[in-house]
This record gives C-alpha cells, structure tokens and sequence, in this order.
DNA sequence: ACCATTACTTGATAAGTGTCAATGCTTCGC
DNA sequence: GCGAAGCATTGACACTTATCAAGTAATGGT
C-alpha cells in the first residue's frame, strides 16, 4: 500500500489514506467485489483529506484532474448564479466521487463541507501508469456519476413537481434515510443544513420553510430537537406527504413499506 | 465492422450501424482522437435506431444493460412522479449517452424523441469480450454522464435561482445554441418543444409561459414564426435577461462575447 | 452562567403565478 | 383551399409564496 505526495491544499489537512473506513447509511453497493478493489485504488493513489465543518473548498475550474472520493460526512455544492446570490446545487453523500466536471461554469462555485468530513483526494494523472487501476477507478466513477445524475434528475423533479410542503417533506426522508438512525418507523437524524440553506436548496423562501416546518410539526409528522435536530415520527406519515418519496426511498437506501 | 444481432423493440426502426454522422452543434468534443475511437466501438457493436418525432422509448427499469447514443436530434426524459402528471426531467442532445441509471425509480418513465431522432443501442455486456473496446466505451460514457450531471445543474440552479422570465430567456438560448442557426448576434431555431412541454420542463403554468413569451416578443428580445420556431432578435440582449447565461454559453456551446 | 450574537419564528401585506374560461390562431387531414 | 381539431393566448380572479418587520429562542464565547 503505496502513497504517494500530500500537497496540502487550502487548509485542508491532509494525510496519507489507512484502510477505508465503512461508510455510513447510503444505498448498499451491489458487488463487494470491486468496492474492495475501489478501496485499495484510493488507498494506493490516494490523500486522505479531512474537511471541518463549514469548511469551504473553492472549485478550482483550471484543476480538472483532481478527483474527491467522499469517506464520510456531507458535502454541498454551491454556486454563485445571479448575482451574490448562493445556490446549492447537490448534495455529495459518504460514496460519491467529486471533480471538476460536475459543475457548471459559473462565476464561482464551492464544496462545502456541512459536517465533519473525510475525503480522499486523487489524481487521476498518477493512476495513468497503472491500466487496470485507471479501469477501476473510471467504472467507479462512472457508475457514481450516474447515481449521482439520477439524484439530480430526482431533486427536479422535487422541485418541479411538488407543492412547497411536499419538497420538505422529501428532503426531510433523504436526509433521514442518508444520515439518521432509523427505529422501526421512526428516523432521528441531524439537520446539519440551517433553514437557510435548506430553503436555498429547496427554492424556498427561510421564512416559508420556517412556516412548513410548524405545520409538519403541528401535524405530527416531525419534531425537532433543538435547531439541528429533527424526529420523523412516522415514515410511512411522511411519505404520505410526498408522491416522490418511494424513488427517494430506493435512490437514499430506505426500505420500501409494503403496503 | 461487424454488427450484432438487432432486436428490435417498442417499434424501433432498427438497423446495423454504418459510419457515424457528423454531430449537430453543441460543444465541440475536446480530443478528437477518442472520439474517433467511440465512433468504430460504436458501428461495432451498436445497432441504429430511428425514432419518429414524438415516439416514446418506454424505460425499462428491468433491463440495466442497454446504453443507447444520441447521434442526432433531440430527446426528452419525462417521468411520472406525482399522481398523472408528467414531468420532464433532462434533455438529451447528441454526443449524448442514455441508460436506465440516469432515471430515479419512478412508476414509469419515458424517453422520448421530440425531433426525429437517430441513436445507437448497444448492449454493455457484447463489449465485455473485448477490455480495450470497453475501457474506450466506459471511458466515453463517463465523460458524457459528467458533462450532462453539469448541466442538470444548470438546470437546477435555472429552476431555483431565477425569476420566470429569466428561467425561460435561458432556455430559449440552450435551444438556441444547441440547434438553431447562429448568424452573428441573432439565432434561428426549431422549437421542437410544444409550450406544455417547455413550461413543465421549466416548472411553470402554461398560461403564464404564454404570457412571458408575450413579454419577451414585446421587449423585442424574441420573435416567432408561427408555433414552433424562434428568432432570437439578439443573444446579448437575451444574455441580459439572465444571469445564468454565460455558463449555458459554455455548457452548450457558444462562443462567450467580450464585454 | 451570563450575555451578546445569531438563527429562527410569526404576522401583515404585496407581488407573482396558477386556475379557469373564453377566444383566437395554426396545423393537419380531406 | 377549406374546415375541424388542437394548441396558444388573454383576461379575471384566487391562492400560494416572498417580503418586510418585529419578536423569540438557541448558541457560543468569556
């Protein structure tokens, strides 16, 4: 288990990467086989990087060959589009592969670390020598970004198709499903977004989001601990909020309720 | 050249590939060695396909095997998410890969040709034999997947960031780019889209898409021909219209103006 | 443990968009 | 070239959501 050079970027600490650590909720890869051949790549090729909460990492459009692989924690990347205005774009969960190429070209753009985060940083240009590393490490790229695509198509139509309270409630169960603990029927998980950013992120306004949350909860479809933690007290309650949660379901590694 | 056995589904006019057609506009792929290469991997193993304006390719969730190329026209990815309506997701344009992993697990989705339409099945596993033909291919497809993750953000960020009226200027100059006529500041183009069409894709109401359409004619920024063609009287004055403009220039192909 | 700061909630109001209905214009088939 | 059917436009109205302002709760630092 080779390493190779650390160049430590913008603060980021960086270290050679061990053994990979399991990853958190998340859909269950289907062949254990080529994720334990993934986890060798990234732990030849790869720096282990870790990210504070809050932490920004500035796109650096003129660096397309630098490649994230995400350990753990949750990342988000925002956009400057009009004017000073911050827009999330994705949400990047314990799996996912992040570079360059996923972002459109604006002005500025940053990957935001929402919680603690471990990421491994490679670059793909010192996996070049080895063939069948490079093969690897594209097919798991490749089926990642798929995934990844498949999300996005699924944010729009959250944000297309459902009325602002069904949009809640759908990231409300992503959110559950990818980071809390679920208990039978019920998911206690951390809001590591503040409203603001979920509104952003749901194209809502912070004040309406603050008004579909009392009325969730007033319902008794969720409650809240504190600012950063929410109780979904039913998930079956919820998915009757929303008509997209059964994909969110499959898509953010639930169990689909037969009914 | 060798071509593989053509089965032919959902009234697909199927037939062995021949050399491949130069692509319509969109942005010019950057190494034209590789894409060379995807073209012989594609008349090797791919089978063409015809798809009459308006025909549906039903997405089978069951058969995760078939990639299928967009040569030429233009296809849509609608899905039923919330009760019967249908919601378009993402549009595909030549250079373009489809696969049934792009699409979130909704009932039902379709894939459907709003131009006539010329594309290339290829089903992954007749590509295993050969690891060569199969990196280029993986290679190709994960490439495009990224590419079209970018501008599902931009769609994303057109859908959250921006006022209707700019939503729909930014449309107008994606279509525009990717399969109008650009003469000097002005652009000509199909509107293979009926208003419904555009209006879901772009979350609005119909009517009021109609009404935005009047406000842009009025300002002078748009004209029209009868229902399905537009004349942009101006890219500049569009690109005043949106803030998001400049990286659908990029992402779609246009050449930035110097200001 | 306190206070200052920041984040969140809530109310009143306005703006924008969706809905419904009626009308006008295109397009396609004969 | 004509007529019918479908699509697009427009107006009146209702409803959702954004905005602004004020007040309340939670958080973090000393």
């Amino acid at each position: 288990m080779k390493t190779r050079k650390s160049s430590p970027t913008n603060g980021f600490e960086s270290a050679p990467v061990g053994a990979a650590e399991a990853f958190t909720n998340g859909p269950v890869a289907s062949d254990t086989g080529s994720e334990q051949a993934l986890e060798e790549v990234l732990a030849t090729y790869g720096v282990a990087v870790k990210a504070r909460r809050r932490q920004r990492l500035p796109v650096d459009f003129k660096n397309p060959d630098t490649l994230y692989f995400v350990k753990s924690g949750l990342l988000i990347l925002n956009s400057v589009c009009a004017g000073e205005r911050q827009q999330p774009l994705s949400i990047f969960y314990p799996g996912d592969f992040f570079m360059v190429d996923l972002v459109p070209p604006f002005a500025s753009a940053d990957l935001i670390a929402m919680t603690e985060a471990d990421l491994v940083r490679i670059r793909q240009s010192s996996v070049a020598n080895s063939p069948e590393d490079l093969r690897m490490l594209d097919k798991a790229v490749g089926k990642q970004t798929a995934d990844m695509f498949a999300r996005s198509n699924l944010h729009i139509a959250r944000l297309s198709a459902l009325s602002s309270e069904s949009r809640v409630a759908a990231f409300i169960l992503e959110l559950g499903l990818r980071t809390g603990q679920v208990v039978n029927d019920t998911v206690t998980c951390d809001l590591p977004l503040s409203r603001n950013d979920i509104a952003d992120y749901l194209s809502l306004n912070a004040d309406t989001l603050s008004r579909i949350m009392t009325r969730l909860k007033a319902r008794g479809v969720v409650a809240t601990i504190g600012r950063s933690r929410a109780i979904v007290k039913s998930i079956k309650k919820l998915c009757r909020e929303s008509p997209i949660c059964n994909a969110t379901m499959v898509l953010h590694g639930g169990t689909l309720p037969q009914e």
